[in-house]
DNA sequence: TATGTCAGTGAACGCTTGTTCACGCAATTC
DNA sequence: GAATTGCGTGAACAAGCGTTCACTGACATA
């Protein structure tokens, strides 16, 4: 009833999944992992994999899994920061950047298999963007009183340049992400005062 | 001095930069390319292959020129489109669209490579990209006359719109396609309307 | 016409890969 | 205490990989 022995098992899954990470990188991406080489680091035999997971897809698909998670819990966060006041581009943009340079690997990831090459790998992470976009906006309808319309084609446009910029981030040295996030946050003003315009411009009409 | 030595060269060349095109889809990206399929479809043996190329990144460096070659072409259609009058954005987005649609392997290429696994291949790419922002920006400042600094702002933020939209086109049926066009033309104009309006708050400080 | 060059070849190399199988052995169940 | 379950194992498999090597034979050169 202890379950020393479920612990074990969920203990070793951990390891997987770390090991994974840890294999991921600017130079070597999901696509050439090895079954071998993870559970070489993972310290067990490269049978004991399918005690865990069918497949490498099936590992992947929980990195992904995780990796939407992680970045959801921390915008949720960032908007606490924005109950408390402050602005709220500036508090999401830099949120999401911090993530981008502390989850390198498993953003990384995310961008990757947005446009790789499993379908199965495409639709999860394209659900997890769309999770990111739909909580923005539920923001925008509730908050600032856009109608749905305006709302979807702001977040949308939002979340693209964003994930665009997380995507240069990965690459930049601290200098070059601190004017990544400058450039963004005015960016988001721009497309912010567009859709303000834009809302009435559609008063006027009525 | 005919070069017909020559000649068959290029042309078995073009077979090899033919072929990985051919196996480069939806499901089978450059990481997983290998030699010796690209050569077995090319019809030679997979050691003729270093006649051509020291390595596999050579070729997908080829690749990727090859890209950003038809990408430019794009930009002079989509130039001649504004040249006849009708709206730029409009214009832009479908010519872009289209070159989505009939370049598919290329495009994916240009995208999975962008933030890829190997650092040539990330500053190919994000060469071809800046190319392509840096047109925009000559384009706004010398037709609209915003300042340099609020066409890059507008120009990068276009970008990674259009670019992320087209990302999303490669699975999406005609349908979809459509819809995102429009859509991404109504952030266009979202945008367009912000840096006015951007503009305009700039000149009331002065 | 003789000589040299070089694209293309087939065999062979040493490795790594994913996956199967029967098995040991500790935790769990009865 | 006996029986069962199930995680982890090492050996073995066929297949594929990139790369080397000495070689052939058509073209180029002189």
């Amino acid at each position: 009833m202890a379950g020393i022995r479920a612990a074990q098992k969920e203990k070793t899954r951990r390891a997987l999944i770390q090991a994974a990470m840890n294999q991921l990188s600017a130079e070597h991406g999901y696509a050439s992992l090895s079954l071998r080489e993870v559970a070489r680091e993972a310290g067990i035999a490269p049978t004991s994999f399918y005690r865990h997971f069918q497949n490498m897809e099936e590992l992947g698909l929980t990195l992904v899994d995780e990796g939407g998670l992680t970045l959801r819990q921390l915008l949720r966060q960032s908007r606490q920061q924005i109950a408390k006041g402050g602005s709220i581009i500036r508090a999401s943009v830099t949120t999401f950047m911090e993530f981008v340079s502390n989850n390198t690997a498993i953003f990384r990831l995310l961008l990757q298999e947005k446009s790789g090459n499993s379908r199965d790998f495409r639709l999860a992470v394209t659900r997890e963007v769309e999770h990111f976009t739909a909580e923005l906006v539920d923001y925008l309808v509730a908050e600032q009183k856009f109608t749905r319309e305006l709302a979807e084609l702001q977040a949308d446009a939002i979340v693209r340049i964003v994930f665009s910029a997380g995507a240069d981030a990965l690459d930049a040295d601290s200098k070059e992400k601190q004017r990544l996030t400058e450039q963004t946050i005015s960016q988001l003003r721009i497309v912010a005062r567009g859709a303000e315009a834009t809302r009435l411009a559609a008063k006027t009409k009525e």
